[in-house]
RNA sequence: GGGGGAGUAGCCCAGCGGCAGAGGCAACGGACUUAAAAUCCGUCCAGCGCGGGUUCGAAUCCCGCCUCCCCUACCA
């Protein structure tokens, strides 16, 4: 037997696998696909193609997707299983400011390194369905759905106080500013106003947040994405200005506190906020806002220890106390612990009810009415922000919380200053920015300040090629700088100027596993037919990191489409599963500091700065080039092969638990390779080995039952139990358990498998071979050992025949343990006959 | 402060009411070898983060607490 060439298999397989196109999918319609067979869509995140190529967190998705694809086709299902490109974004564009080299350039190389790297792992993707979002054949769509969205009213410009990021030269959405800190590349940001392309997606708050019930998805990400939508209940009340016409609105969850309602606090940007403020507290306010206005919103929110806030000298009037009564007249505070963009950026202040108010209240000496007595308290605490009975409330008094909540506003509605309210904390999304590697809009605007859609057949409005990519430093796009591009003469004569922000990075990965359905299509985005076929997603792997932005914009999206009738399903992702993080270890030295990794050696049990006796401490975290300590797929395919790295990031636990990455680990799953390699070299046998048999029925039941689950670690486990006992009878395997077992094998190592079933004499690949089947007769043991328990401890063993009953149970029991049952009190018999026998005697 | 997840052998991890262990790594012993590597066979190791409770029986269910990771944070 020649010994496990895997370099030479691995690169074999990959050949033909292109050549003869063996994962290429046909759509409806096509040849080669049959409409009686069930579809299965399986998904990746599809990756930005950054210049360091593949590290391998990436294939730990990827893993997990192909061997989901590969055992559904060996069960008959019809998969899509594509991958594709989200191209645009940033970092091209900075590499193009400091080298010159064009984004396109740059995205094309990196396209090759990124498709080069996947192909070498064997990933069983439909490459003829590849896509990029850059591609303007791809583009032209995004840009058609834009003209949607526009045209339903739900893409709108505006004049918004944006994050604007001096170093990246753009404007950034709130998603993506941190700490007042861009995510990427950790610049500082500043708010500025300025003129914006937002999309309505508050229209669809409600929907987005009541379909999160029925999907598959993590709870965390549920709970994550319900959170961003903030749905509260509550109630608006208007509030007059004690002494003049002015009013405002507050928004509040707890209207039935109204009683204790003893001041208001305004946004400091709030515009009433100019016109009510005293002539005596004028400066001390404007002082106040401009502090206001210069401070993040992390600062706002972290230097939180103590409330701050002034006075406006103005008075409100609570509507609940009668003419004359003190406690009608409050004051209006401005404080920048209320935030103008959420509810109405005015809220009245119960600080008997609210620990906000009530430190705001203690910090200025103002008055506190406590209006909710706790249930089975006698007196009511300073502050209670929970439910519980109405007290020095007037008409609501005894009340229990809730039907207090309904009095009041039927009473505010009476009154025409109130109802209820839902508000949302979800706010529009941004939509533009100031870049030039992004979509451009098809968007014109007129001489007279008018806007148009760019008409359908005009599209795709394509990048313009600039020698400078640079945005100007009025915050003006680079595509502004385009004039042949910019100015376009419109059938009216008159001369057009093209919209020059671009989409975000977020546009194009809003759609794309509805291009992947029909990717070559020049008419349309996608046919109806294949969008029919092949949606919803039924499986999608990523990082949790998108839990939020990306799959809630393409909800969005999607639920858009859906109202427009371009597809059929209202929602886009069935079953999302988020894969672990691949971490890796790192080290400190004892004052803390970083060691990089490759300074560390391991000596007797420690870890030592290498050369010396200094230890060093290890500790997990992610892949970073300052730790350096980021392992590169392509080393580990040279040293192991891409059958060894799928099994290993498929090994190392649970797909959604993180774990470091540990070379250590690595030769074990190689080791299990070459023990299959070994087993099928020795030969096949004439017959079927009865024990083998059953070890093989055991191993296909287990690894199909896994695999329903996405239990890859447990799986591969039960195959390297079966391919040990194998081993250790030194037995052969027959023709039939060979083939059946290369099969199972095939979606974790499929390179070995192909290789494996070539060598039995297969023309054709595995892909498609059916799934072996277990039958449960031979699962079945004839004997089994059965645990005797006094007290819940096992004290004896007893073999019995696999079939037998209660009654035989108990009986081979208590011989077994009739030494301490004799003489002693026999309280009770417990038999639990079955699979997992067990019989248990309490004694007194 | 809120939310999500995890603590089982020296390490990675199975088990999720019924014998604490499927698999892998490491360690140790043996076989093979002139020797080593590789390979094969075998052995060692935990009472399941801590404290209560439910149960004939708890790693598993319930309550409280501790530690770690991730997300989020004055949202009225």
């Amino acid at each position: 037997m020649d010994r496990y060439d895997f370099a030479a298999i691995e690169a074999r397989w990959q050949q033909r696998w292109l050549e003869e196109g063996t994962f290429r999918t046909p759509n409806p319609g096509e040849e080669g696909f049959d409409p009686d067979r069930p579809k299965f869509y399986v998904l990746d995140m599809f990756p930005y193609p950054s210049g360091a190529g593949l590290h391998v967190g990436h294939p730990k998705g990827y893993t997990a997707t192909d061997i989901v694809a590969r055992y559904k086709r060996h069960r008959g299902f019809q998969v899509l299983h594509p991958m594709g490109w989200d191209a645009f974004g940033l970092p091209a564009e900075q590499y193009a400011v400091q080298t010159g080299t064009h984004p396109a350039e740059t995205t094309r190389r990196n396209i090759e390194l990124f498709r080069r790297q996947l192909q070498a792992l064997g990933f069983s993707y439909d490459w003829s369905r590849e896509l990029s979002t850059t591609d303007e054949r791809y583009y032209k769509w995004t840009q058609w759905i834009f003209r949607i969205l526009h045209e339903r009213g739900l893409a709108y410009q505006a004049e918004v106080p944006v994050w604007w990021c001096e170093a990246l030269g753009t404007v950034l959405a709130n998603e993506e500013v941190i700490d007042g800190r861009s995510e990427r590349g950790n610049h500082p940001c500043v708010r500025r106003p300025l003129r914006q392309w937002m999309l309505r997606i508050t229209a669809y708050a409600e929907r987005l947040l009541a379909d999160l019930d029925d999907l598959d998805w993590p709870e965390s990400v549920k709970a994550m994405q319900r959170e961003w939508i903030g749905r509260s209940e509550g109630a608006e009340i208007e509030f007059a200005v004690a002494g003049g016409d002015e009013s405002f609105t507050v928004f509040t969850t707890r209207p039935d506190t109204l009683f204790g309602a003893t001041f208001c606090v305004l946004a400091p940007e709030h515009p009433l906020v100019d016109r009510i403020t005293t002539a005596e507290r004028r400066a001390e306010v404007e002082a106040y806002r401009a502090a206001a206005a210069r401070k993040s919103d992390l600062e706002r929110a972290e230097l939180q220890k103590e409330k701050t806030g002034v006075f406006t000298g103005a008075w409100a009037v609570n509507p609940v106390y009668p003419e004359g009564d003190p406690r009608r007249r409050i004051p209006i505070w401005i404080a920048d612990y209320v935030l103008l963009g959420y509810g109405t950026g005015a809220i009245m202040c119960v600080p008997g009810g609210d620990e906000r108010d009530f430190e705001f209240a203690r910090r200025f000496e103002l008055p506190v009415i406590p209006v909710v007595l706790p249930d089975g308290a006698a007196e009511p605490p300073e502050c209670w922000t929970g439910e519980g009975t109405m007290i020095h409330s007037g008409f609501l008094d005894g009340l229990p919380t809730g039907e207090a909540k309904e009095a009041m506003i039927r009473w505010l509605e009476e009154q025409g200053i109130g109802r209820s309210k839902v508000t949302y904390r979800l706010r529009d999304w941004l939509f533009s920015r100031q870049r030039y590697w992004g979509e451009p809009f098809p968007i014109l605007h007129g001489p007279d300040g008018e806007v148009a859609l760019v008409p359908e057949e005009d599209l795709p409005v394509t990048l313009p090629e600039l020698a400078d990519f640079r945005p100007s430093p009025d915050g003006e796009p680079p595509l502004a700088r385009a004039r042949d591009w910019v100015e376009v003469v419109g059938p009216d004569g008159r001369v057009w100027r093209r919209e020059t922000n671009s989409m975000p990075q977020w546009a194009g990965s809003c759609w794309y596993y509805l291009r992947f359905l029909d990717p070559h299509n020049d008419e349309r985005p996608w046919s109806e037919e294949a969008e029919r076929y092949w949606m919803p997603v039924d499986l999608y792997v990523g990082g949790a990191e998108h839990a939020v932005l990306h799959l809630l914009y393409a909800r969005f999206w999607h639920k858009v489409l859906y109202d427009c009738g371009l597809v059929s399903t209202p929602e886009p992702f069935q079953k999302l599963v988020n894969q672990g993080m691949v971490q890796s270890f790192a080290y400190r030295d004892r004052r803390g500091a970083l060691v990089p990794a490759d300074e560390v050696e391991e000596r007797d049990g420690g870890w030592f700065r290498r050369g010396s006796d200094e230890p060093v401490e290890r500790f997990v975290a992610k892949m970073s080039k300052s730790l350096r300590n980021v392992i590169n797929p392509d080393e580990v395919v040279r040293d192991y092969g891409a059958d060894t790295l799928r099994l290993y990031e498929a090994f190392m636990g649970p797909v959604t638990a993180s774990a470091p990455w540990n070379p250590r680990d690595l030769p074990g799953v190689h080791r299990f390779l070459q023990r299959v390699w070994r087993l099928y070299g020795l030969g096949l046998a004439e017959q079927a080995d009865p024990e083998i048999e059953r070890g093989l029925h055991r191993c296909i039941a287990k690894v199909t039952a896994d695999l329903e689950q996405l239990g890859f670690n447990t799986a591969l486990a039960a195959m390297m139990e079966f391919v040990n006992l194998a081993s250790r009878m030194e037995a052969r395997l027959d023709r039939s358990q060979a083939e059946r077992f290369a099969v199972l094998l095939e979606p974790f190592a499929p390179h070995l498998a192909e290789e494996l079933g070539a060598r039995l004499g297969r023309r054709e690949s595995l892909a498609y071979e059916p799934w072996p089947e277990a039958d449960p007769a031979m699962l079945r043991e004839e004997t089994v050992e059965v645990p005797v328990q006094i007290n819940g401890k096992v004290r004896h063993r007893v073999t019995v025949p696999a079939e037998a009953g209660r009654k035989d149970l108990e009986r081979a029991a208590r011989e077994a343990a009739a030494e301490q049952l004799a003489g002693a009190e026999l309280r009770k018999v417990i038999v639990v006959p079955g699979r997992r026998p067990l019989v248990n005697f309490v004694l007194g």
